[in-house]
DNA sequence: CGCTTTTGACCCGCGC
DNA sequence: GCGCGGGTCAAAAGCG
């Protein structure tokens, strides 16, 4: 309770897995994913993923690697983690090792955590690292196997460490975080000893049978990453749909859900938002907003899909990109030209969204001002209830 | 109406 | 056995 005056609900960061509507949610394709069918997926939509981006940062990744290596020689082991061990994977690093896996009997993934965080920019310093190694340590103890938490069962779990959208110390509760595929329903929340960062309880309410579940944290030595805790597995496949959005927002005191014509994500926000809060809202509805297919990917009902797509009216062609402000340099188009291309896949566009800090912070690295990519309030109708599936 | 989140109470595993 | 602390339940209330 008192915890979440001073921090953003990690609620909020839910929501977006049940509410369409809301924050970004991971862009994921049918083509770009596999359906967790295994125990060890825990659902998790992660695993299998590929970093559609960030190509261009391959300085920040030469010094985080420096970095790594100076601190951790495991490298070549930490790629089985991340269920990729491609070649081209090796080389760029992939965005989604952020969202680090942490098998309970493998310990080898924080070199790599290290090193996506340099990549990414917002740890770009060794200290950083250290942060970022002390996380992973602070994962590990969570392995059952590890007795140096207590484990009511000696259930099996999953940990994610994923990137928090948005600066923890904002106190802002609309951060996003992604969502993934399943609709999770809150069920409790609690204070964690030692954290300052409430943990949240979360439970599969696409099935009544299902008994996944999943607690979400802030690491409570990087209050800018996640720790994603994946209990149990689904026993049904993916929801074509999502939950109704009836209750996903509770109510925002200062009606300041929709201030303009942009695309305000229905995270619900903090109680106390604060013009900045407000302004870093704003620079989320900002971002790219992506259909319900994210939700709906599984690569075996591509045909559903289409019908869905023929019933919606969301397509491609309802976002564009914004142009680059006229003093938009060389350096301009060499950063965001990637981002640019990932227009051409929804997926790519939420990450974009994800990495919004992140890619702002580098942009000012290389001079360049703040920005968003793409413009989601063409027709002024890109609202919310875009996103909403009938429950019909 | 059906869904959600919130939140205090309760349950239960674990260490001492 | 006791206490701590994490995990779950369930009532209340809000939202679409």
């Amino acid at each position: 309770m008192e915890n979440n005056n001073y921090q953003g609900d990690l609620a909020d960061i839910f929501r977006g897995g049940n509410n369409t509507t809301s924050g970004w949610q991971f862009p994921f394709s049918a083509s770009q994913i596999e359906q967790p069918t295994s125990v060890q997926d825990f659902g998790d939509p992660f695993c299998n993923l590929r970093d559609p981006l960030f190509h261009d940062l391959d300085m920040l990744q030469a010094a985080a690697s420096e970095d790594n290596n100076n601190n951790n020689n495991n490298n070549e082991s930490t790629n089985s983690v991340f269920g990729d061990s491609s070649p081209s994977m090796r080389k760029r690093g992939n965005m989604f090792s952020r969202m680090l896996q942490i098998s309970p009997t493998n310990k080898l993934a924080m070199s790599a955590c290290v090193v996506q965080n340099n990549v990414i920019g917002k740890h770009d310093d060794i200290n950083s690292s250290k942060t970022c190694l002390m996380e992973n340590s602070a994962l590990q103890i969570s392995s059952p196997r590890n007795t140096g938490i207590k484990r009511r069962k000696s259930q099996a779990k999953k940990v994610v460490c994923i990137p928090a959208a948005a600066p923890a110390n904002s106190r802002q509760g609309g951060e996003v975080v992604p969502s993934d595929l399943w609709a999770w329903r809150k069920y409790g929340q609690k204070p964690i000893k030692g954290s300052p960062y409430p943990r949240g309880y979360y439970r599969c309410s696409s099935s009544k049978g299902c008994s996944a579940r999943k607690q979400v944290e802030r690491s409570r030595t990087d209050p800018n990453m996640l720790v994603i805790t994946y209990t149990s597995e689904h026993n049904h496949p993916w929801p074509t749909q999502r939950n109704a959005l009836a209750g996903s927002t509770r109510s925002q005191p200062n009606n300041s859900k929709h201030t303009n014509n942009t695309i305000i994500p229905n995270n619900p926000q903090s109680q106390t938002d604060t013009d900045e809060q407000k302004e870093t809202t704003n620079n989320i509805s900002a971002y790219p907003k992506v259909k319900e297919e994210v939700a709906e990917e599984d690569v075996r009902h591509n045909h559903q899909l289409e019908e869905m797509r023929d019933d919606e009216e969301f397509s491609k062609d309802s976002y564009q990109p914004i142009m680059l402000p006229d003093s938009s340099n060389q350096c301009h188009e060499d950063f965001f030209a990637d981002l640019v291309e990932l227009e051409a896949d929804p997926l790519n566009l939420l990450f974009a969204k994800t990495l919004s800090a992140d890619i702002n912070e580098l942009g000012q690295k290389k001079g360049i001002e703040s920005f968003n990519m793409y413009d989601w309030s063409k027709d002024g109708n890109t609202t919310t209830s875009n996103n909403n599936n009938p429950d019909t």
